[in-house]
DNA sequence: CTAATCACCTGAAGGC
DNA sequence: TGCCTTCAGGTGATTA
């Protein structure tokens, strides 16, 4: 479920949390979920600060990091009594301080929290971050120039730019009038800098809104996000498109639901 | 290198 | 009501 904009709408829920706590324990309840790559104690460390790369979360510790996936039904719940928490469903990790606690709680079990030390090494097969100041129109272009693959599959794959999932990607080529299917080398060039303007500003946006909420995604706190009332094309296949009125189209591209405007979003260049 | 398929999981929704 | 199929904000491995 989760994209940059709800990745980055929980680190800054969490920072306004957990910053500052010292964890009591760490307590896998599905034991896949919980990946510990580090012989150091989580346990008596401190919350040093919350970053995150792409659509990972990083929390940073004192001597290592627990980064966390959130994958398509993870959510991680604060709770700062332990009465008003309900363990009941889907709980998969709680990760206890002596004050307070997180939940990792995740449906489908494809979500991970891992427990590393080195954290360049283990996100070093992630490209940068879609957001990131250095990250710039050229630095995006060059890649683009370089790839043979489709648009889409170009931005859903992490290795280029990270952060983009399924439904920013769609709204993110229909404002730029891109059909998903064209090769990334072919993308002229000011519809290039088009690409990077609106990869930017869809996410800035959604981050504005605190993420998009489909069906699963919550905040620490358990709010929805409010993004998912501005879609232009995701989930609007059989409804007018909101600039020419032809029908949105919905289908299986690059191993996705993949939505666009037939007429909007040309072909090749 | 790129693309497609499966695998990992569970629940919701639609067809019959 | 109930069964069966398909689909879902993701990604990594494997196979063409």
């Amino acid at each position: 479920m989760p994209e940059l904009p709800e990745v980055e709408t929980v680190a800054r829920e969490l920072k306004k949390t957990i910053i500052g706590k010292t964890i009591n324990y760490i307590e896998p309840i599905w034991i896949k979920s919980f990946e510990n790559n580090s012989d150091l104690n989580v346990s008596e460390q401190k919350v040093i600060s919350i970053d995150r790369r792409g659509k990972y979360l990083i929390i940073c510790l004192e001597k290592s990091y627990l980064v966390v996936h959130l994958r398509m039904t993870g959510q991680l719940l604060y709770f700062d009594n332990e009465k008003e928490t309900n363990l009941d469903d889907y709980i998969r990790v709680i990760i206890k301080f002596h004050y307070g606690m997180l939940l990792f709680k995740d449906v489908r079990k494809f979500g991970r929290i891992y427990h590393v030390e080195n954290i360049k090494s283990f996100l070093s097969h992630i490209g940068p971050d879609a957001l990131d100041e250095n990250f710039t129109e050229k630095c995006f272009a060059n890649k683009l120039q370089s790839s043979k693959m489709s648009i889409k599959a170009f931005l859903l794959s992490q290795k280029f730019v990270s952060g983009m999932g399924n439904i920013y990607t769609d709204e993110v080529l229909f404002l730029s009038k891109v059909h998903p299917s064209t090769i990334a080398a072919n993308i002229p060039k000011k519809r290039r800098k088009n690409l990077f303007i609106n990869m930017q500003s869809v996410l800035k946006n959604s981050v504005q809104n605190m993420g998009s909420t489909i069906s699963d995604y919550r905040d620490p706190a358990g709010k929805k996000g409010k993004n998912q009332y501005y879609f232009n094309v995701y989930g609007r296949d059989g409804m007018a498109c909101k600039v020419c009125e032809s029908n949105i189209v919905k289908m299986k591209f690059a191993g996705r639901g993949t939505h666009y405007c037939p007429k909007c979003q040309i072909v090749n260049y």
